[in-house]
DNA sequence: TCCGAGTTCAACCTTTTGATTGATGCCGGT
DNA sequence: ACCGGCATCAATCAAAAGGTTGAACTCGGA
């Protein structure tokens, strides 16, 4: 990987965005697309077999795979040594889903709004082992260093995140592995940290703040 | 338009999305790309000026865009005879985002995770006239046909409104001027109707359906 | 090395919410 | 005139959520 060529494997379930990522970053003559992946599961294992310097990875891989671009982030990163790069390219800059991502150990994070250039500039970065953030994703961040109070921890963010999603205390609890009594903590703690004193009120709260995400 | 050539517009905020869109239709010897356009105002100006068949619409047009895909839609199917086709390809399939636009004249609903050569099918569906959905919009579609009962009533969608807003039964009662056990009756009959068992989920539900406001 | 924040869990209690059953009055359409 | 849906309310029970206190572990920074 310090050679001149770049190897890189895309990670995208919609067929159109591969061949849009695909157009763009061959143009570049040090660029080499060895892969594609259109669910979590098949790019740990790509990223494992083949030899890859950058992943390109979404976050959101529909309701066909159990696995989303974060973990599948951390299962990457997990090899430490010789393990390729991973660069996040998603729609979504909200908390809910940058700290999750950085979190399993992107090296960047962007926005498929990003132009052409800044997605090979990215690229390159990342594989040079430096960190590539969106404006916008940067920004966020420095925020929540500023004004560390308001700010919600990654967990947090995870549980307030599927309290969105409409699941109930123990249904949550079986998901991340916890037990009721932390779920319940975790709440409390949300509850404090955003003044309010229920949960509907928290996922109004947090919408409005982008701490997670407004779409369904 | 009813001659072999197809002429397109691409209509994405994404560069890398109008790239793979690019990529994929280009492929096709009957069609051709006339021009893109990043943002929904000038998706209405080219598909005024240019000569199109199919308009290929995204929804989303990020913060920039006052206009939205439904509402370029709309001001594109306006002129009515000789108007070109639109064809919205999107991410989400949502009531909340395939009913505007059907509303608003959409010849097409397609999602982003369609192959290319349901694609391409579909554009020229488009361009003769007939309708093409994705059949996870047409499955949708048809159940609300059969299922009448998913409408909320006046009454019920306010109570559900302000459930979102974070405010408790107690709250809400207070604010309709109603008993406990009326907002309560009230909940669980919006539950029945929309096939959850909690408030939050409720609230999730509603949003994707497009019965109360997104935005926060 | 100690401290603080984050994460994890337990036990206990109060309040809220949801489920069930049942009842009344109003209004619009057959 | 009758029926069905809507809106209103009551009572009661079970379940879920919220509040409080206390505690253990980890990890990074002062």
């Amino acid at each position: 990987m310090t050679e001149g060529v770049i190897r890189l494997l895309l990670a995208d379930d919609h067929p159109v965005v591969r061949a849009g990522l695909r157009a763009v970053l061959e143009s570049e003559p040090d660029f080499v697309i060895v892969a594609e992946a259109a669910t979590a599961e098949r790019a740990v294992e790509l990223a494992a077999e083949a030899e890859v310097d950058v992943v390109l990875m979404d976050l959101q891989f529909g309701p066909g795979s159990a696995m989303n671009g974060a973990q599948a982030t951390a299962a990457i990163t997990a090899r430490g040594a010789g393990a390729p790069r991973v660069l996040v390219v998603t729609t979504y800059d909200t908390d809910a889903d940058t700290l999750p991502a950085l979190e399993a150990g992107a090296t960047g994070y962007l926005l498929k709004d990003a132009p052409p250039e800044e997605l090979a500039r990215a690229v390159r970065s990342a594989a040079a082992g430096r960190t590539a953030l969106a404006p916008t994703v940067a920004d966020r961040l420095l925020e929540r260093m500023r004004t560390p109070a308001a700010a919600l921890s990654v967990r947090e963010t995870e549980v307030l995140g599927l309290v969105a999603d409409g699941l109930t205390n123990q249904a949550i609890s079986r998901r991340l592995q916890l037990s009721l009594a932390t779920v319940k903590s975790h709440l409390v703690h949300i509850y404090t940290k955003l003044g309010v004193e229920s949960r509907t009120a928290a996922v109004r709260e947090a919408r409005a703040r982008g701490l997670i995400r407004r779409g369904g």
